[in-house]
DNA sequence: GCAAACTTGACAATGATTCTCATTTCCGTC
DNA sequence: GACGGAAATGAGAATCATTGTCAAGTTTGC
């Protein structure tokens, strides 16, 4: 694991506080906007730059939204696991399934796929909404 | 299904014959300039509306790569399916699981979610890589 | 053959993300 | 506590895929 050493900073705690007040996903443009909303001052690029910082180490969890915005999301899991999204709240619940990943692993090992990842997904409208 | 009533042109031909002759999923860009090289004068714009109508057709399979790029492909199957990709020559393997498809049903159920759709792709390194 | 409706293409516009670079901040050291 | 180099920041420019605009070209039904 290439753990990459940030300094700590004031911007850097503000976008993980953010971050942690939410249970949704959000983007980089909706956490700028909510920082400046609330008083702190961070530049939009620092909040890109630390949230592709934090992917890249695992402490936050990215996916793609269907318009090919990146969003991001503090997980209470730090293992492997996958997410059910409502797509009208944003709301996400943290789920895994273990019988999935078998299944990734003997249809890629049946291919002769090597080093594989999966992504997996799941949007829905929530009884909330 | 709401199949929109597309007319008969020189260039969504042109598209789809590209489409078929390869096995990778490709952006629009570079269909765009695969056309070009093959003498076929299509516009880009084109071949993004001709893509985004093929796909919402279901005639085509999309999905999204880390980079953020739209990436589209024919495939032989007509269903519900997933892909195996290789993310060195870009080859894909069409698969499904129905176990998947039944595990996503039951977690969104339990989690009181509906109209659920979910994305599931692997990625790794094929065996011609 | 004709008009109405749809499609195309060149280019402008958009919007998220990344890059640039001068300035600021952090940290170990003196 | 001050100092110097390294890393982080911010403002704006630059990039790049994608979408919008609108005049000109095609297709269809009649």
């Amino acid at each position: 694991m290439t753990e990459t050493v940030r300094r700590p900073t004031r911007q850097q705690a503000a976008v993980l506080a953010a971050l942690d007040e939410v249970q949704e996903f959000m983007s980089a443009q909706q956490l700028h906007s909510r920082l400046r909303e609330q008083g702190a001052s961070v530049g939009l690029a620092t909040v890109y730059r630390t949230l592709t910082a934090l992917a890249a180490d695992d402490e936050v969890d990215v996916l793609r939204t269907d318009e090919g915005e990146s969003v991001y999301r503090r997980c209470a899991s730090e293992d492997h696991h996958h997410h059910l999204v409502c797509r009208a709240c944003g709301r996400a619940v943290e789920v895994d399934g273990p019988a999935v990943e078998d299944w990734a692993a003997r249809v890629s090992a049946a291919h002769g796929f090597r080093d594989v990842r999966h992504t997996l997904e799941i949007f829905g409208t929530c009884d909330r909404c």
